[in-house]
This record gives structure tokens, sequence and C-alpha cells, in this order.
DNA sequence: ACTCAATGTAAGGTATTGCTTACGGTAAGT
DNA sequence: ACTTACCGTAAGCAATACCTTACATTGAGT
């Protein structure tokens, strides 16, 4: 099951931010460094990750190279997560109608 | 946004364990312990990480305290995925018609 | 009041992780 | 062919995270 790795990559927080900046469109690393405070090896290391959990794809552009993100790796994590929230939801409903959701 | 508390907790696989044996309906610490190859204080560890996260709620009964999944904290980071999985689709979709999802 | 059961918390150790600097490889431009 | 631009990887380091053992607390039962 792929949403295990995907709930492991997303949860860090650098990481995450790469990922939310492909969601503006496809970058290249050297761009997608230049607005987060890590180096750019350290981005490359965060893509490595991110591309090894199947959550984004890159191709050569000269000596560049593009990345973007390939919203079909989300699939599990979502469906694993729908799930728990279509079984959990029911059930608490069941116990509590009237609980309030907030903090 | 409570969706980044939830990813990091549930990102570790024992928490996630724990989390995942309450799907079947609330159970106390022990019992919930007696199923995984960690020590209790661990459990416990892990469950109050959950409970800061608003992932689960407990209520005492006893000595015993008895922990249960809400449902509602795992909405934010619901919310977050769909609004990822919506726009990236869409523009991924607008990249590549044909492309494979598989890995 | 005493004992037992169930749990939360503190302290310490170990492993993992994320970052930086240094280096090597590849493609474009002249 | 040389230089420049862009990138991935290796090595080393500091911080974080998870687990265990030991201890303190609280409530039930007699």
């Amino acid at each position: 099951m792929a949403y295990e790795k995907a709930l492991a990559v997303l949860a860090d927080p650098t990481r995450r931010a790469v990922f939310e900046r492909l969601r503006e469109g496809p970058r290249s690393v050297a761009e997608i460094a230049s607005g987060l405070p890590v180096s750019r090896p350290a981005v490359s290391q965060h893509l490595k990750a991110l591309k090894d959990a199947d959550l984004v794809r890159d191709e050569a552009r000269g000596t560049a190279r593009i990345y973007r993100i390939h919203a079909p790796g989300l699939r599990d994590l979502r469906d694993w997560l729908d799930g728990f929230w279509d079984e959990a939801l029911t059930r608490f409903k069941d116990y509590a109608e009237g609980d309030d959701d907030g903090g």
C-alpha cells in the first residue's frame, strides 16, 4: 500500500513546501529552491523522496530537470483516508449524534 | 491548519497502527497495547499525540480510559488532500491526457 | 485503610532524519 | 574544446523521534 509512503513523505514541512510549490505548476529544481530557506541539494533530496513515493514526476529539459505533481500518486492516500472517514464517521454518529466537532 | 499535525501524527507506523486499531471500536490503552509489539507507555505516548492532533478522544471509565476515533479531526486533512487532488489532477489532465498512472 | 488494576509522565538511550558542504556528471553556447 | 549552468549524490553533523524502564496517580473492591 502506497499511502504509508505518501504519509511519511508529506509529513515533513519542508518537503511539503516543495510539494505545494509545484501546485503552481511545473518548476525546475533551482526555481523551487529559490523560494525556500534550504539549499538546493536539500530540495533535490526532498524531490527524490517525493518521486520515490510517486507523488512527483520529472522530465529533462536541457540541463534542467522539470518536476511536476503526479496526482494519481495521491490516490491511495485519498482512498485510505476516505475509508477511514466513512467508517469512522458512521461509527461516530452512531455513538454520539450531538457532539461538537471543534476543539 | 490542522492537516499539518495530522500528517505528522499519522506518518509513524506504530501510531498509525494504534489509530487503525481504534477503527474496530473504542478500546482501553491496555487493549490497544496488547495487540502491538511495543510497551504500554509507548502506546500512551502515541495516544497523547493522536489526541493532541484531535484525531482521538478519550473518556474515563473507572481507572481505565477508553479511546475512540474522532472522525471530524480528519476533516482538515481530507479537505487539504481534496483540494490538492482536484487542482493537481485538473492540471495533470490538461498536461497529459494519456499518461499511465502506474509506477 | 489497604491492595490491585489501569494509566500518565519523566529520564535516558538509540536510531533516524534533515541539512550543509564538497564533488562529479551532463547539456548548452561560443 | 572550453566554459558555464544545472543537477544528483556522498559524507558528516546536529536535531528530532521513538522506545524502554522506573515512578507517581487515581479509582474500584474488600
